[in-house]
DNA sequence: AGCACGCCGACT
DNA sequence: GTCGGCGTGCTC
């Protein structure tokens, strides 16, 4: 039996796959080696060295070439992807895939991590003393007697300067270089002083350095769990640590890579999908070879690889984005558990709405809970009001009360947050002559009436349709839109209050890059002005002028039948409340809603997020459903329902029957239709998660097996966050 | 997933 | 007579 490589490759398959060694020279485990595969060449990460083949010889290949002399995965990463590659039913090599960048799964040679920087000779700083060289030199001369700046950092301020930077380098009046790694600025801004809670929860974390244990930092918003967050990376910064943050969206990254530069006065690297894939790549080995120390990211970044590591922090842990809803379907927060217990640092989880999942935790013992009761930024937590619009005349759906308070607040020159989780126009057409309603023809949902665009659209799928003039059904012309998207409250709150700037902030508003920032920026900070958006506005800018927070329509997360829609509710209403008064002022909330007796919103409002996430910890232990219970769901869509229906109870009768496990389904999903294909899952829960894997770890593997399995498009999510 | 092989319909 | 449809099988 020879012995060989253990590689894996980036397909969805379930197995790794075993090459003979190059001839000369040793392979490591997590280099990465070119490898023959199928017809082609594919790049793979080894994983195991020295083990027998579990092919016969002959199909035997033997490694093309060993990319990384050193792995360029250490052993802990390795371990980990590993772990979660099992965890979450991925097939290894996607898992290995995901860690990497794209231009390193490539046979290329590694960037340089350093970028290059051109700076002045002597030769060019006569030049530009003697005054010769005009238009585009110049500036280029100019610009660099400053210092050194780099290919970025021009991009910037002189938008044309690489052919003025050729002409110059012709005439040896500038240089390209690389960047000396103590050319750092050092701090620019002192930190300001820490109030007792954020000192006590500093040292909590710092005293668990160079050992593996969870923090949940519960801080209510404006309580400056970012200043824990900056001291605590400085603490590791002084001991010569690495350390990785993570946030859910980029969209907060401009202002947040600012203050950390300013505050760190160390390089900060930044990882996320808008980067472009050799900066991403320079990021990642910059980190991997110790030159950066900090690095802050999205969800991909948490498989950055840290040789001195010396904490993990993820902000807003509860926030959705972390799970991965496709391919390789993992947790970033729970790959930062993986990671800090391999590599034995500390992980901080922060939210000022912690999941159900990290309280539970701390529950349990499991997290040590660290808090930040008090709002050092603002003088009083704002205050929230129900309005019951029952009953109510209402203007494109706001209740007298809300306008009448709008008003107040514009009046006095302060600005207001108009929060709606619905673009468009208005998410229904209705014909009043006769009910019917436009619906999406692939999605069988309603179609939203987007006014501006004079379009129908599915928010589901795309799909758009023009507009009709009248009832396809009984020809009446009167087709109303029914119910109230961010654009038709634009336009009436515009109406209301015609000399009060109305601006809209959603995914249309905001489609070019940096608009967020532009619309905010244009916003005068001590002018009134109404702000209407949606979840986007949810987080972000601090506004100190903003005062009141009105919330309108939430109460479709009321009436959900997903379990999870009360939890991301509660969530969603202290986040955007968390938005008024950030600054001296103190801020107004008003909830405006048709269920003012509803026992969530009583006890969200009455006693806070706290207490109605422990009510809906209890109800979820009641009824045995996660972070109590386990599950893992298979999901399967094709155009034919019998497709999907004949999978699923195949896969059913494959599954072992055991008395630990509890199944339901085979069913439609919530969404039965979507995008033209009928969809149904089967969901399978446990009491105990390793029953559960221990039962469904197998019969992954024989799912592809089945006959029905090639007719329909299937997926197995582990932990399932939506049940859609 | 990606790719090739393979056997049946409407066209230069 | 071919181009091409997607069913089936394979990847160490």
């Amino acid at each position: 039996m020879p012995s060989v490589l253990r590689v894996a490759l980036p397909v969805p398959l379930p197995t790794l796959f075993d090459y003979l060694p190059p001839t000369t020279g040793e392979v490591k485990a997590g280099s990465r080696v070119l490898v023959p595969f199928g017809r082609g060449k594919a790049v793979g990460v080894v994983v195991e060295t020295d083990v027998p083949a579990n092919v016969g010889n002959a199909r035997l290949k033997r490694v093309l070439r060993v990319l990384d002399d050193a792995p360029l995965l250490d052993e802990a990463l390795m371990h980990t992807l590993a772990w979660a590659a099992d965890y979450w039913l991925g097939a290894p090599g996607e898992a290995y895939a995901n860690a990497l960048p794209l231009l390193l799964r490539e046979d290329k040679p590694l960037p340089e991590t350093r970028e290059p920087v051109w700076w002045l000779t002597i030769a060019g700083q006569s030049a530009l003393d003697a005054g010769s060289r005009r238009g585009g030199s110049r500036a280029l001369l100019e610009a660099l007697s400053e210092g050194p700046m780099s290919a970025a950092e021009l991009d910037t301020s002189l938008p044309d300067w690489r052919a003025a930077a050729r002409r110059l380098t012709e005439a040896g009046l500038i240089e390209r270089g690389e960047q000396s790694l103590s050319s750092t600025p050092g701090p620019t801004v002192v930190p300001p002083v820490l109030q007792a809670e954020q000192e006590a929860a500093v040292d909590a974390v710092a005293q668990a350095f160079g050992r593996f244990q969870p923090f949940l930092l519960d801080g209510i918003t404006g309580s400056g769990k970012t200043e824990v967050y900056l001291s605590l990376i400085e603490r590791a910064l002084a001991q010569d640590k690495q350390v990785l943050l993570l946030v859910p969206e980029i969209g907060l990254a401009p202002q947040t890579v600012r203050r950390l530069r300013e505050r760190l006065g160390v390089p900060v690297e930044v990882l996320h999908s808008n980067l472009a894939e050799g900066e991403r790549a320079r990021a990642w080995l910059r980190m991997r070879n110790g030159e950066a120390k900090v690095m802050l990211g999205t969800r991909s970044a948490v498989f950055t690889p840290l040789p001195h590591a010396g904490l993990i922090i993820v902000d807003e842990e509860h926030d959705s984005a972390y799970k991965q809803q496709e391919g390789f379907r993992y947790h970033a927060r729970d790959i930062a558990m993986l990671r800090g217990r391999a590599l034995h640092v500390p992980v901080l989880l922060g939210s000022a709405t912690p999941s159900l999942e990290s309280l539970a935790n701390v529950e349990a013992g499991r997290y040590q809970p660290l808090h930040l009761r008090s709002r050092p930024s603002a003088a009083h937590p704002p205050q929230v009001q129900i309005v019951d619009m029952r009953a109510q005349r209402l203007e494109h759906g706001l209740s007298p009360a809300m306008l009448h308070t709008i008003g107040e607040t514009v009046a006095r020159g302060e600005q207001v947050l108009v929060f709606r989780n619905r673009r468009g126009y208005a998410p229904v057409l209705l014909c009043h002559g006769c009910g019917w309603h436009a619906d999406c023809p692939r999605c069988e949902h309603p179609l939203t009436l987007h006014a501006a665009w004079r379009k129908l659209v599915c928010h589901h799928c795309d799909h758009q349709s023009a507009v009709p003039t009248s009832c396809p059904v009984c020809g009446s012309n009167e087709l109303k839109p029914q119910g109230q998207g961010t654009e038709r409250l634009e336009e009436a709150l515009t109406a209301h209050f015609p000399n009060t700037p109305v601006l809209r902030i959603d995914r249309e508003t905001t489609r070019r890059r940096d608009a967020f920032e532009q619309l905010l920026g244009n916003l005068q900070a001590d002018a009134p002005a109404i702000l209407v958006g949606t979840q986007m506005l949810a987080k972000g800018h601090d506004l100190p002028n903003l005062t009141l927070v009105a919330l309108v329509g939430v109460d479709e997360g009321l009436l959900s039948v997903d379990f999870r829609a009360s939890e991301r509710l509660a969530q969603l209403v202290v986040q955007v409340a968390g938005r008024a008064g950030r600054a001296r002022k103190p801020g107004r909330v008003l909830l405006q809603t048709h269920h003012p007796d509803h026992p969530l919103l009583h006890s969200l409002l009455a006693r806070g997020y706290g207490a109605a996430a422990k009510e809906l910890l209890a109800e979820r232990r009641q009824t045995g459903l996660p972070p109590y219970g386990h599950q893992i769901l298979l999901r399967a869509e094709a155009h034919q329902r019998a497709a999907v229906d004949a999978f699923l109870s195949e896969a059913l009768h494959a599954l072992p029957d055991l008395a630990t496990l509890q199944v339901a389904g085979p069913m439609p999903a919530p969404m039965p239709l979507r995008a033209g294909r009928q969809r149904g899952q089967l969901l399978i829960e446990s009491t105990t998660r390793r029953q559960l894997h221990a039962a469904v770890r197998p019969w992954s593997l024989q799912l592809p097996q089945l006959p029905s399995a090639r007719k329909v498009r299937w997926s197995l999510d582990v932990d399932p966050i939506d049940l859609y």
